[in-house]
RNA sequence: GCCCUCGUGGUGAAAUUGGUAGACACAAAGGACUUAAAAUCCUUGCCCUUUUGGGAGUGCCAGUUCGAGUCUGGCCGAGGGCACCA
């Protein structure tokens, strides 16, 4: 056995890919990105999969004549840095440089084929200076505002969340159960684009349905009307919104959220006082917001009934009412809405049913009606539809101008103040008669001070000596800076513009440059930006050609492809504590000891790799162990790219022993004696390159890239097989080398360096697939639908042919022989299956 | 509660989109080579049969079809998203 040297190899071919980049100028454009990473410290497995795939794609593409944009670059804003700098005394900003020194080399050991030239990182001021100079178009756009509203408050990062980032009541990354605070704070306004951001996923062929109604759910559209109903005995108006207006009929109660204006009557009633202190602290706990129970208070006032004159309504307040939503009231329909209906049973209110739902309407509702149905007890609706019945009580609502109909959607501005040091600043300042206005942009970028003191109390921008001293540029007044820094999701919202022209100096980009490579083809990333980092992408390219009108593109990714995460099993010892796999040794597939003492190890199931469960692996001591190019092979082998993979040490072991045999199977075909050749063996050997060539493209095309892996290792047992057999070299070789040019996506060093061995001078073109080369097909014979014979028969034969092949030389003749034949069903080159009367 | 997705060997998974179910890999068992081990190679994988063969079989129940893992309806189970959104 010939044995090869991955790392000497691979560090060979990793200098060669570092001078060849993916562009063939005369081809068509392909931008295939990855979602940048954070800087955390070391790449993870997850990094490894993702790269992985991305590159894939990208050498496939170029091989096939693409013309292929392939960057990367940093996330480098974040708390992490700041957490760390404490603990460290490290200032945040060698921090992240040193994280991407050690990240970077990892990257490289992978052998992806990144233009390093184009590298970015947020948190250079070259990279900011554009970010605060496209707030500043956003703010002069009308995209930006300023709003004291409730805003979520992580107690842990000590900052503001926007609401993407509240996962069941807890922050996205510190998992902290999320508190009601009252701020003033900067938003964008990404409400403005609902009707756009939901349209246009329609034109998003290219990505997963599943993302698409997560942004269709998230974005939220509901259409109703607003109603006006009258305070009895008073000037006041409320204001109702509803999708139900069908249902007026069944109204029995008014609820207002405790922040509706009408509280202000109410802002000395210490009952009442007391009820909104309630209200408030429910939703601050999980569980609470899980079991919240219907409250209210009854204001003792009555609204009228817009239809019924002589009606009056009972008026709450309700703890289920959200001033954010609506108009902060509603009309409670009991008999067709299950909240509705538990307050009013709760209330002892009336519940009149106004749907039928097919019953007896004696019978008493034990829940909410919500189905369709006909009208009933509702006066001039009665006997309509549910729909009918609303397009006839909206435009009679409208007559009568007592309210219109009315969109809502159910998402909210973007809030983008963070009291954070390691963020982009915010370009405001605040002048001393109060107005609020952009930095001139000739003073951009606003730095970050280098010194800090990041144990202050509060956000540590403010509590900076002199830093937010500053003088307004226009009028020579003295103003101070915002001390709030972006959030960083804003970072990452317009970094795939910035690589189309990443050097570019007086704008956040170059237009043509964008024009031509915008879209991205082929993003990648995790499901975990399905709403968060995606909308607000989308958002971006929105916003930012509204005032670049010679944009070309309104939607940022083309197709999106979202990979599963890297699961390992964990461990824990005897006493409960976590143990790394590497501590630990496998008896067999369910007993595991520790190898420090041999004590017992209780292993738990495969979960996604998390630091806190220690259920992790390090990619470059895998690498250095295996080689990049056998991390690679399994990463993609196991599992299809969209779904979760288990890393598995045997897994990785044995990619790296086929490796092997890959290579000495190469050497053994530059050292083989030529034979005496059969012209037709080589024909077939060549007619099945031709059919692998063809799968193992199409298998990529579909993004199946453990099935091409399968179908590598068929290859080689093919290929084995014929070394022995009356091909010529010539012929040998040259299918090799097609075969070693499939391989150059998924383990391009070993491909490089076997296709060198061959003298082979153009890495740069993919095999073509011949058509009809191959004139014998597979035909399944079935006997009465199943299955009794495959026969390998010349292409396009027809029925009776077949037939008479058959009764000769299948199998299944004996079914047929002497046997009446009641019906053939005949498929071209697929299947015959003959029916037999029984 | 509402919405979505998925159920195939011991495991991860294939299946030309209605036409050979379990490719390929991991694990396991048996065998070959070896003084032995490692490495390597081969075989097996549910039931009946010594073999040739034959049968059952893709979560469960029904349906459409010459033919269903794939289509339709119902049920069961797992995962994910949203959650007082009026």
């Amino acid at each position: 056995m010939e044995r090869i040297s991955f790392q000497a190899v691979e560090k060979k071919w990793q200098k060669y890919f570092s001078k060849n980049k993916l562009y063939n100028e005369k081809g068509k454009k392909f931008y295939c990105l990855e979602m940048f990473p954070y800087p955390s410290g070391k790449i993870h497995m997850g990094h490894v999969r993702n790269y992985t795939i991305g590159d894939v794609l990208a050498r496939y593409k170029f091989l096939n004549g693409f013309n292929v944009l392939h960057p990367m670059g940093w996330d480098a804003f974040g708390l992490p840095a700041e957490n760390a700098s404490r603990i460290n005394n490290l200032h945040p900003k060698t921090w992240t440089e040193n994280n991407i020194k050690i990240m970077k080399s990892q990257l490289k050991m992978l052998g992806l084929s990144i233009d390093w030239n184009l590298e970015i990182s947020t948190c250079d001021k070259s990279y900011y200076k554009h970010q605060q100079e496209i707030f500043i178009d956003f703010y002069n756009q009308g995209l930006v505002s300023r709003k004291e509203t409730y805003v979520n408050w992580d107690p842990v990062e000590k900052t503001v969340l926007a609401n993407e980032q509240v996962i069941n009541g807890k922050g996205w990354r510190s998992n902290a159960i999320v508190e009601r605070k009252k701020l003033s704070q900067w938003f964008f306004n990404i409400t403005k684009f609902s009707e756009e951001l939901l349209n246009d996923l329609e034109t998003l062929k290219g990505w997963p349905e599943k993302v698409k109604l997560m942004q269709k759910n998230w974005i939220g559209k509901s259409f109703g009307c607003e109603i006006n109903f009258e305070v009895e005995n008073k000037k006041e108006i409320i204001k109702i919104f509803t999708t139900r207006p069908d249902t007026i009929f069944g109204a029995s109660f008014i609820a207002l959220s405790v922040d509706h204006p009408l509280s202000k009557k109410f802002k000395n009633d210490n009952k009442f006082l007391r009820f909104k202190e309630s209200c408030n602290k429910t939703g601050t706990t999980e569980e609470a917001l899980a079991n919240a129970d219907k409250l209210g208070f009854n204001t003792e006032l009555f609204a009228k009934h817009p239809f019924l004159p002589d009606k009056k309504i009972p008026i709450f307040f309700a703890n289920f009412v959200l001033m954010d939503y609506g108009t902060g009231a509603i009309f409670g329909c009991p008999a067709h809405d299950q909240r509705d209906f538990e307050f009013a049973t709760k209330y002892k209110l009336e519940i009149i049913q106004v749907v039928s739902d097919g019953g007896s309407q004696n019978n008493k509702l034990q829940e909410a009606f919500t189905g369709e149905g006909k009208i009933i007890n509702s006066d001039f609706l009665n006997g309509l539809a549910v729909r009918e019945a609303k397009s006839k009580i909206i435009k009679k609502i409208e007559e009568k101008k007592i309210g219109k109909s009315r969109t809502l959607f159910r998402l909210k501005d973007w809030g983008i103040s963070r009291q954070r040091y390691w963020g982009c600043p915010i370009p405001m300042i605040y002048l001393e008669d109060g107005s609020v206005v952009p930095v001139d942009k000739s003073e951009l970028p606003i730095e970050l001070p280098e010194n800090i003191n990041l144990n202050s109390k509060g956000n540590p921008l403010d509590a900076h000596p002199d830093w937010k001293n500053t003088v307004h540029k226009s009028t020579g007044k003295k103003a101070l800076r915002e001390t709030d820094t972006l959030d960083t999701f804003v970072d990452s919202s317009w970094y795939f513009l910035r690589f189309c022209s990443p050097n570019h100096k007086n704008s956040p980009f170059d237009q043509e440059k964008i024009n031509y490579w915008m879209p991205v083809d082929q993003y990648i990333g995790g499901i975990e930006h399905a709403i968060l980092h995606l909308l607000y992408s989308r958002f971006f390219t929105k916003g930012i050609s509204k005032f670049s009108k010679d944009i070309k593109f309104s939607e940022p990714f083309k197709n999106l492809f979202t990979q599963g995460m890297v699961c390992h099993e964990s461990y824990k010892d005897q006493s409960g504590k976590w143990l790394y796999p590497n501590e630990v040794k496998k008896i067999n597939s369910n007993s595991a000891i520790k190898k420090s003492d041999n004590s017992k190890v209780i292993i738990g199931p495969a979960e996604s790799m998390s630091k806190s469960k220690k259920n992790t692996v390090d990619p470059e001591t895998m690498i250095n162990q295996y080689g990049a190019d056998a991390v690679r092979w399994f990463i993609l082998s196991d599992s299809p790219p969209e779904k979760d993979v288990q890393w598995s040490d045997t897994g990785v072991v044995s990619a790296n022993k086929f490796l092997q045999k890959v290579w000495n199977l190469n050497y053994l075909i530059s050292k083989r004696e030529e034979k005496d050749i059969d012209k037709k063996v080589e024909v077939n050997f060549i007619s099945k390159i031709n059919s692998y060539i063809f799968k193992i493209d199409k298998s990529i095309n579909n993004f199946r890239f453990n099935v091409s892996i399968a179908l590598f290792y068929e290859i080689y047992k093919f290929l084995k097989d014929s070394v022995n057999t009356k091909i010529s070299n010539k012929v040998f070789v040259n299918s090799l080398k097609d075969i070693m040019k499939l391989m150059i996506p998924f383990i391009p060093h070993l491909a490089h360096e076997c296709l060198e061995l061959h003298n082979c001078k153009n890495f740069n073109n993919w095999p073509k697939f011949k058509k009809d080369v191959l004139d014998e097909i597979k035909l399944a014979v079935q006997i009465n639908g199943k299955t009794r014979d495959i026969i390998t028969i010349k292409k396009d034969l027809d029925e009776k042919e077949i037939f008479n092949y058959i009764t000769l030389n299948s199998k299944a003749k004996k079914y047929l022989i002497d046997k009446k034949i009641g019906k053939t069903i005949f498929v071209k080159n697929k299947i015959i299956n003959y029916i037999l009367p029984n």
